[in-house]
DNA sequence: TATAGCACTATACTTTAGTATAGTAGTTAC
DNA sequence: GTAACTACTATACTAAAGTATAGTGCTATA
């Protein structure tokens, strides 16, 4: 009936599981409306709490706390307070956190493409 | 004050914004719950409805039905109609939308790369 | 004493995304 | 005739995401 083993089909379903959690760690970094410009801006080097919120237009202090939150429990952004009077706040990427230039390289670089070759397709 | 002359301003905004729009074209192939899971699996080849129902868990088709319109309208996917008895209806993968398993994989990359680092991180 | 800056938090609300359930319109098989 | 298959659509609902607005506790400056 089928081409391939049991034991072969198993090694693909957990290969396949494998990939499919490491997308999803991938998507926590992306998903949401703030996450991807809070990190671009991070891109540049490290930002305090109002520089990001400054950077980023339109973003209320809570949505900037709540995702800045978020990204460091996956462990993409680190939060360093200093107890300096007032104290200051710097938030920076981790090495991790850096490495996700990559994935925007070649996200940035599909775009493109794919908005050349659609605009082929309407001429 | 600045190191950069007014000029070379309005290039880096022009070029970051060009960024900006090729990233938020990448966005819309992967934003929501079901759109990964239905380019995913048509990567593996061309499907019916029923067969794309069957292959993503859950999914309803109210979800499907817009989330492929929504491919489609993004150049993503192409839908076919067969006038058999009962029609068919085939959905395949534009260049575009196979060209984004480069996408996929760097996400994949990232994703595995970043799960042992955070792995490290915890010892 | 008033104003402003920093780094947020709290509450209430709106908007968007996703779910549940049922139904349409056609054909084929039992 | 009734059940099942195909490819959906319609309506109503819940849940999640995001917004608006105000307020906290601190200090520094005018």
């Amino acid at each position: 009936m089928s081409r391939i083993s049991q034991l072969q089909l198993e090694q693909v379903k957990k290969c396949s599981a494998t990939f499919v959690l490491a997308v999803n760690d991938t998507m926590n970094v992306i998903n949401g409306k703030w996450k991807l410009p809070i990190v671009g801006s991070l891109l540049f080097g490290k930002k305090r709490f109002k520089e990001l919120e400054r950077d980023i237009p339109k973003i209320t202090p809570r949505m900037l706390s709540k995702e800045l939150k978020d990204l460091e429990m996956n462990g993409i952004v680190t939060r360093t307070v200093y107890d300096s009077i007032p104290v200051t706040v710097e938030y920076e990427l981790t090495k991790s956190g850096e490495s996700f230039k990559r994935v925007l390289d070649v996200m940035v670089e599909w775009g493109l493409q794919h908005r050349k070759s659609a605009m082929g397709n309407m001429k």
